[in-house]
DNA sequence: TCAGCAATTGATACCATGTCTCAGTGAGAT
DNA sequence: ATCTCACTGAGACATGGTATCAATTGCTGA
């Protein structure tokens, strides 16, 4: 089954519709390997109108089979993404980004939680750094 | 010495100009209890004009003197700290936000880099839960 | 003290990223 | 067949911030 056959059926099965332009924007989100800005997506998507784009960003957002991606300097990425609570690492040198499956601050959060009175209900986490191929290409502590 | 005297030594130790306008707004950040949006500082701060307004903000940020707060609904606040690298914790109940001394996720980053090849050069942590005060206003469980 | 220069300013336009509105469309149920 | 309601696109609006640009301000050195 393909991934779009996979999300359509998912939207189906939640009372939505599958009409063509949805097909369109999860297949263009399909194409952009799995990650892209709202963006590319409304340029590529030129069947399909701005707001409708968008909304179905939000669409598939709350189905959880995209996520949102802060990068380190504000902008917003997509990513198809099927898990639940997870986070992610995005690499500073060619911008690939990857999900990372444990939550790493659980204990973390504990230890705040003694120390802070807090209840800790939710948290937001985004790690940047230097992909495997990115160190190997320019080793770190190279530059101009 | 006022806070406003220390930030404005600051400014000027870095050759930046201390001018009324920057005055203005610095005083109505400290004004604020240490937190503001940015459009309440451009209301409080009728006199410096909006540009400039978001101008300061940056300098301080640039200076250390404010860092942003992202709030779990994607709004951005600012706040008073003079540490460097530090986390959050933002009350959902009053909103109320708190520094964290400790980085709490360094050891977390080293199993990371271990596993998945990157280097983490950075990351961006905030949390969400409810402080001690407003847990005891509402006991945790307690809802309509 | 005054000219000159660079930093700063405010108004305003612009940008990015979304959301809202609203009339029109189309697909499924009856 | 038609009714209804989700969905659509166009475009206006909102928000949070940056860029431009001419005018101003305030050091600095003569």
């Amino acid at each position: 089954m393909s991934d779009l056959e996979n999300i359509t059926l998912k939207l189906e099965a939640l009372g939505h519709r599958v009409t063509p332009s949805r097909r369109a924007v999860i297949a263009a989100v399909l194409a952009k390997d799995g990650q892209f800005t709202a963006d590319e997506l409304v340029t590529r998507c030129r069947g399909a109108g701005r707001a409708t784009v968008f909304r179905t960003i939000r669409l598939l957002t709350e189905l959880g089979v995209v996520c949102r991606v802060l990068l380190e300097d504000g902008s917003v990425r997509y990513l198809v993404s099927q898990r639940g609570h997870h986070h992610h690492v995005v690499c500073t040198g060619c911008g690939r980004v990857q999900d990372l499956d444990l939550c790493a601050i659980k204990d973390a959060i504990r230890d705040l939680s003694d120390q802070t009175g807090y209840e800790v209900e939710g948290h937001w986490l985004e790690l940047y750094g230097r992909c495997a191929e990115c160190r190997a290409k320019v080793p770190a502590g190279a530059s101009a």
